[in-house]
DNA sequence: CGACTATTTGAGGCGTATCAAGAAGTGTGG
DNA sequence: CCACACTTCTTGATACGCCTCAAATAGTCG
């Protein structure tokens, strides 16, 4: 049972109808957790893509990782969901009682080990983006979460963003306003172009130069 | 075996003599282990303090996480360690090779268990840490710190920090200068106070008002 | 088509970085 | 124990990157 993962290919849990799993589906903008609720479920994106973050009292939003096809996410050690997360778009995924797969877990080592692996991946990727969030400028923040879209969204030549530019803006810690501008000087530098039919759809056109803006 | 993690008291592995631990010492600014370097050893501190951080090609540093006394660190998924890990004053650390850490965690569900526990406690702060980096402002960031610094070195009155402000300040994404800026408006406001001896050694007078200001 | 949301672009302001200098703290050798 | 060099920390002045506010354009959905 193995499952590409966000990041890389290595063996990682699938949600399988052993454990009890059904598809549910959301419409764009749906929740399907929210921060502080009872964590009871676990799920894993057939199709679709879901946002993931915490928010402060006065409102500010930090999203914290972006759920795309095979992602398997809400799996805590704790009580509680740490996030919301909610469907971007229209998006099916799989779920599984949380307790079933810690009846698994408890006594087969293999699939605690794949959830370690899933956490430790995780655990990577908010390693890297700690970096971003803190080292880094807008220009490369934007130059790191396009080559990012480009490596998970693979097996396209246009990358059909699901998110939003305040989606966007919210991952990199930056404003809606500096995620256009950014793009756009990229654009004008030649470096990326919208297609004809949306803003959302960008066709990356020179990657080498997107590495080297990246640090 | 049980272990006071870094953020709550949860099970969690300690290196165990089974394991074939040994203690090692390192001085103040002595590296323990280096980015990319293959990932042997796994680390528990005994004594003192450390810091793991990422750079960029410029030098723009990221610390991703202090350990403290009974802390671990050092565990990997994958090859190579991610970060440099060194010693910000004079420390201790008791090494357990890889290997026999993986031996045992290959059977034994239990420890691999604890092993998903430490990694999923390490997510949830590296989570939080994303929101401060990416959303708060520089006094909430440096009420944060002190906060959590205040939560695992407990049992004291006097916060003694062993890091520099430039680990502070790498830490929250900010410049020295800030970070020296924002601990003086909170001395203004009697929120707290340094020791006569060190300037390192800080007194919170008034830890609401600083969990106030962290949103 | 009309209402609404998302995106872009411009103008200006604010928060934090940078640069600079002095004070405080630390370590070393005489 | 002091003198000196060095690092760390603080504080002030200034610069600049990104945010905020505003308005126009583009896209979406009934």
């Amino acid at each position: 049972m193995l499952s590409r993962s966000a990041n890389t290919v290595v063996p990682v849990v699938t949600i399988h109808a052993n454990f009890g799993a059904a598809e549910t589906s959301y419409v764009g903008g749906q929740q399907i957790h929210g921060e502080g609720e009872w964590a009871n479920r676990v799920y894993e994106v057939m199709r679709g893509a879901v946002r993931n973050y915490k928010t402060l009292s006065d409102g500010r939003r930090q999203i914290c990782a972006f759920h795309l096809p095979n992602d398997i996410f809400g799996w805590e050690n704790g009580p509680t969901y740490r996030f919301t997360a909610e469907a971007i778009v229209d998006t099916t995924v799989r779920v599984v009682r949380r307790q079933n797969l810690e009846y698994v877990a408890a006594t087969n080592v293999q699939v605690t080990h794949s959830l370690l692996s899933m956490t430790t991946r995780n655990l990577e990727h908010a390693e890297n983006q700690m970096m971003l969030l803190g080292r880094k400028n807008s220009l490369e923040k934007v130059a790191a979460f396009l080559l990012e879209m480009d490596r998970r969204l693979f097996g396209t030549d246009v990358l059909a963003l699901p998110m939003t530019r305040r989606d966007i803006a919210d991952y990199l810690g930056l404003s809606v306003e500096t995620v256009s501008r950014e793009l756009s000087q990229l654009r004008a530098r030649g470096i990326l172009k919208f297609t004809e039919t949306s803003q959302r759809q960008i066709v990356l056109k020179d990657r080498q130069e997107l590495q080297a803006l990246n640090s």
